[in-house]
DNA sequence: CGATGCATGTTATACCATTACGAACCCGAG
DNA sequence: CTCGGGTTCGTAATGGTATAACATGCATCG
C-alpha cells in the first residue's frame, strides 16, 4: 500500500506556514493566521501538527508551547534547540546519538530512554 | 536584614508537599491538595512556585507542565530528568557541567546558554 | 507618622489542549 | 455497483495551564 507521503490539505497550511517562521508558532498563533486559508477550530490545527510530529517534519518546543519546522538534513536523529530569550529565533542542532554523561546515568539505573528533549535558553548572537 | 532564608506559609506549603510526592505535581494538583490548608487560588500556588523556584528548591518539568522538588545535593548545578511514562516517577540527576558536543554548538554559534532543559522520556527499570 | 516593600486575597481573563460526535470522502472487497 | 472500514473534516463543548489587574494587610525604617 505504499506509505502516506503527502500532506493533506490543513497539514501543507501548517507546515508551510512554520517553515516561513524563525520563530515558534503556537498553535493558536497558526489558527490565526490560517484562518483565512479556511482552519477554524483548534482542534484542526492540533490534529495537523499531531500528524507532522509523527512524519518528523515538525516538533514541539514543550518550554514554549510551541512549533518549529524541522531544519534537519534529513529529518532524522534526534534534536536539540537553542531559544533565544530576546528574539524568539529557534534554532536545531543535531543531538550525537549517545550524550556519555547521560547513556551512562540511564544504564546504571536500566532507565530506557525512548525520547530526548534538549532545549537550551539564552541568547543568540545577534541579541548578547 | 539577614538572609531571606525562611519560606512564607504557602512556599512552605507548596514545598513540603511536593517533597513527599515521587510524581511530578501540576499547580492544580497542588492547589486542590492545599485547599484544606488555606490556598484557594491558582496564582497563589503560582507565586510560591515561582519562589521556589528562584530559591533553587523546585525545578518545573517542562515536558509535564508540572513541578518537582529538588533532589541535588547542595542543590546546584543544572539538573536533567528522567521521566516514566508508565508509572510517572521523576527522578533527577545531575548534569556535568560540560556536555560537549553542546557547549561545542553553542560556542560555535556565539549563542549564551542561560538555562538548560533535559528531559528523557521512558520506562523506569520497575516499569520497563 | 508616612513611605516603602513584600506577602496576600479575589476576580477575571488569556492561553493551551482534548473529548465527543457526526458527516464527507476515498478506496478496496465482495 | 454497493457495502465496508479507514481517514479527514467540521463543530461544539470542555478541561487544564498560567497570568493580569487591583485591593488589602502588615512589617520596617527614616
Ligand atoms: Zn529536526
Ligand atoms: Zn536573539
Ligand atoms: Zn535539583
Ligand atoms: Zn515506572
Amino acid at each position: 500500500m505504499i506509505g502516506k507521503s503527502v500532506l493533506t490539505r490543513h497539514q501543507e497550511l501548517v507546515y508551510r506556514h512554520l517553515t516561513g517562521s524563525e520563530k515558534a508558532l503556537s498553535a493558536y498563533d497558526l489558527l490565526d493566521a490560517l484562518r483565512g486559508e479556511g482552519l477554524r477550530a483548534p482542534v484542526q490545527v492540533y490534529r495537523a501538527l499531531g500528524k507532522l510530529i509523527d512524519h518528523g517534519l515538525i516538533h514541539r518546543i514543550e518550554s514554549l508551547n510551541a512549533f518549529v519546522a524541522c531544519t534537519h538534513e534529513g529529518h532524522q536523529g534526534a534534536a536539540g534547540f537553542a531559544i533565544c530569550d530576546a528574539c524568539g529565533e529557534v534554532e536545531e542542532f543535531p543531538l550525537p546519538d549517545h550524550l556519555a554523561p547521560i547513556d551512562h546515568w540511564a544504564a546504571g539505573r536500566a532507565f530506557r530512554v525512548e525520547h530526548t528533549t534538549v532545549e537550551l535558553r539564552g541568547r543568540c548572537q545577534t541579541c548578547r
